[in-house]
Parts: C-alpha cells; structure tokens; sequence
DNA sequence: GCCAACGTTGGC
DNA sequence: GCCAACGTTGGC
C-alpha cells in the first residue's frame, strides 16, 4: 500500500465534485515526475485530494480505482491517467499552514517541491495528517 | 550537452 | 497580480 498526494483547483475539479460523480479519470498531467509517479499507483493505493490556489488544504481522501493506463485527452503515448473514487473526506480540512507549521511534515513534497501535482506521501506523514484531521479511516 | 529563454504553477 | 521555483524547449 502506497499513499500519495493529488492536487486539483477546486473551482475546476474539487473533492465535492469528485464525490457528484462517484469515479473520475485523473488526466491532463503533462509532468514526467508526476506521471511516474501515477505509473506506480496501484488499485487500491490511498491519496490525499488537495485544493490549490483556493483553500490550499488537504479535504479528502481518494482510492485508486484504476491503475494507470493511456491518457485520452492526448495522441501522445508518454501520458497516462489513472482513475480514482472518492474515499472519505476529512472531518477537519488540514491546511497547508498547518502542514508548514508541523515539524513532522518538513520534508513533505507538497512543501519542498509546491508545484508538483501528483507527489508521494509516506506512511508516517499520511497518518500525522489523519491525526491532524481527528479523522479516522473507515 | 549546455544554457538562455520561455512557459506554467501556485503561494502570497 | 506578482514573482519565485522549476520544467521544457531550442539554438549553438
């Protein structure tokens, strides 16, 4: 099991929406380290759903449906997408400046490397941060 | 293969 | 809206 970090402006495609539709191609990434990344997701991998430039909090958690296979959206065989349902959403939202302010998450990627769209999570940041939400994984 | 120019992302 | 960070492109 691998957990990982996703991120999605949320007035194009937020956690709510995801949650309308029940299942939705994660596609459009067009960033190697990020698509690497989506090549090593296997079904059944956790991430966490960020909302960038509005928010700029962790609000849910998705499930990798499908792993990765050949992005429509383009002819370009270098890209692929994946395909996630929506998990559970976070009692708590956890902010980015949350995240900055816990020494525990210092070498998270979402804050060393901001613009990367699809970043690993390792065991121990995913549950600093359900503990963080008072969430707890059903 | 280097590096300058340029484009994009995302926090502030 | 600005700008830093960083990835990509293309000339040499």
């Amino acid at each position: 099991m691998n957990y990982w970090l996703m991120k999605s402006e949320p007035d194009v495609f937020s956690y709510d929406d995801l949650v309308k539709k029940k299942r939705e191609l994660w596609d459009g990434v067009r960033n190697y380290t990020a698509r690497n990344n989506m090549r090593a997701m296997k079904k059944g991998d956790l991430a966490f759903f960020y909302h960038s430039n509005i928010g700029k909090e962790i609000v849910g958690i998705v499930k990798i449906v499908k792993e990765a296979y050949p992005d429509p959206t383009t002819n370009d065989a270098a890209w692929v997408c994946v395909d996630v349902a929506p998990k559970q959403k976070l009692k708590n939202p956890v902010s980015l400046v949350d995240i900055k302010a816990n020494p525990k998450l210092a070498n998270m990627k979402l804050v060393k490397q901001s613009r990367l769209s699809v970043s690993d999570v390792t065991k121990e940041e995913f549950e600093e941060i359900l503990k963080m939400s008072q969430t707890s994984l059903k």
